[in-house]
DNA sequence: ATAGATGTTTCACTAAAGGGCAACTATTTA
DNA sequence: TAAATAGTTGCCCTTTAGTGAAACATCTAT
């Protein structure tokens, strides 16, 4: 026990053995984050069918535009509480987190 | 290396054995709350499912079982970034974020 | 032009929490 | 019973999410 993660992998591992080598299409997805980016785009649209601007938006999560804007941008990740806090209170919708087995 | 049938388990007997019987404390307050401790739940119930003890999807993925522990007693939020490694890596699935609007 | 919204980006800061390590407690197996 | 395995918890350090203010770019309307 208590031994050091023997079968330890790094993430350059992880990547290379799911994503493939650098330069190949699905690894360069991957490296740009297309599922954050995914994210973002999700709060967006959302917002943009609310009817929302970005400081409405902050202004009914207690934040700043700012904040929502780097959110959209994909420029910090958001933890899941906040993004809930943002989808619930400030949109008025609600989050699904799934997981699904292959 | 001998596995405990991990695929006989259904929702039912995982609420029973991780929280107890209804009417007790832990059960009901997981029933009441249950958006808070549906992730850490859904992450054991995936392992489990996947017949992966914590300490082999702690390495699978690169962490330590102690964290897996974390996670899944909703003791720490977990990164949505670590939460997709651990559910792509990890249980070979895939993570679903959804947001609806009502 | 100019004013006003709207969104983007930068910078400095800090409280919070993600995550590791190791010791601990079950639980199972021999 | 011991011993191996599985899971939990406390402590600790480092990272970072999130704040807040500001300056920046765009667009539209006046």
């Amino acid at each position: 026990m208590s031994k050091k993660n023997p079968n330890t992998q790094t993430l350059e591992q992880l990547k290379l053995k799911y994503y493939g080598e650098k330069g190949t299409t699905k690894r360069d997805d991957f490296e740009k984050g297309y599922e954050e980016f995914k994210l973002g785009f999700m709060i967006r649209e959302a917002r943009i069918k609310s009817g929302l601007t970005q400081q409405e938006l902050a202004d009914k999560v207690g934040t700043t535009k700012s904040y929502i804007s780097k959110i959209e941008n994909n420029i910090k990740e958001v933890r899941i509480s906040t993004l809930r806090k943002i989808v619930e209170f400030g949109l008025g919708g609600n989050l699904e987190l799934k997981i699904h087995l292959t």
